[in-house]
DNA sequence: GGGTGCATGTAATGGGTTACATGATTCT
DNA sequence: AGAATCATGTAACCCATTACATGCACCC
């Protein structure tokens, strides 16, 4: 059995498990969710949602609404729902690596130093803001989905996140360091 | 001043700085260099040198050989030095997330615990296998290319990697166990 | 009067992979 | 005999972002 239509179409049936949505329902609910490693467009959402009704993976129901226009809420189907199961039984595809910020370090030498520096930390600061993000995360969902049984699941993605930024942190300070010790190097000629 | 063709034709100069050669050197190159966080086809490569061609970042010698097709050798012009410069001194580009490991694992109340093992122990075995590559090439590359300035730089590209994957493969034991746990909790009632 | 939020969707554009097409040589 | 290597390139296709288009209501 193939299953078409990639991950985007399986992350949507993901999170209609949760509850009924209209697609900018499912925009605004990403970045509470799994906006930590995955992302969609509204260009993705809408003709998404379109052809999941087609083949009856999901079910559209319009409400009508005064003032704003018609609302489509989309709710998984029990075909959906077995889509879903048989997509996250298939192996992670692996994805292809596209790192700017270690192509920009691996020709670092023909730029000045500052330059690799202020690329890298950029890159630490980034990655430490995520860290506190993270920290937030986790307390506010072991306190609101206490008992949730996704939420073990949800624990390991942050748990992921945690142990990314804090080892390119440590990297990062490394990084600087050596960078420093090469302009002492270059200077002490 | 903008800059456009993107990292690919960036990338491009990038390798061309090492020595002139043709895009199936540079296809051939990828995986002793830059492989590790970047990856270009020939689909991407071939019409890429034209354009850096036409656009007089790059210059076109053809070599003819007997039995075999001709070679395109391209060479860095000044102008495509310049242009990697200007590009290498560019803030890095945020890159949206997308890891299905960690959507299907966020999902994984759907399916049997087993699923869940499955594509960890396999995300595991994968960053393992990466951290024995990364000190096999940091070896050869402090034998072969000692005294290069560009060592340095390779360096902190290779430690990125063995401190990413580190952290990767500790997050997965870490997550495997809590699996386990999982699994007694489940049986237990 | 103007921004923001609600809510939908399409079109243009970009970026990329895979498959296809060609063909001689050399290795097994 | 058949596979792998050398070597180039294009076409079809997929996936995704961004910009555009619409329009009311509510708040400042």
């Amino acid at each position: 059995m193939k299953i078409e239509g990639g991950a985007t179409q399986n992350a949507l049936l993901g999170l209609l498990t949760m509850k009924p949505m209209s697609g900018y329902d499912i925009k605004a609910l990403i970045p509470q969710s799994i906006g930590n490693f995955w992302s969609e467009s509204y260009g993705q959402i809408y003709p998404s949602l379109k052809r999941l009704a087609e083949t009856g993976l999901v079910e559209k129901k319009t409400q009508r609404q005064k003032g704003k226009p018609d609302r489509h809420v989309y709710s998984l189907t029990e075909d959906g729902r077995a889509r879903l199961r048989d997509w996250l039984k298939l192996p992670v595809v692996a994805e292809v690596p596209r790192h700017e910020l270690l192509l920009k370090l691996f020709f670092g030498a023909h730029v000045s130093l500052g330059v690799s520096r202020e690329h890298v930390t950029a890159f630490m600061e980034e990655h430490e803001k995520a860290l506190k993000v993270y920290a937030a995360i986790a307390k506010r969902l072991r306190k609101e989905d206490a008992g949730d049984p996704q939420l073990p699941f949800w624990l390991m993605t942050l748990s992921f996140g945690r142990h990314r930024s804090a080892a390119l942190v440590k990297w990062s300070r490394e990084t600087l360091k050596a960078l420093d010790e090469l302009e002492k190097n270059a200077k002490r000629r």
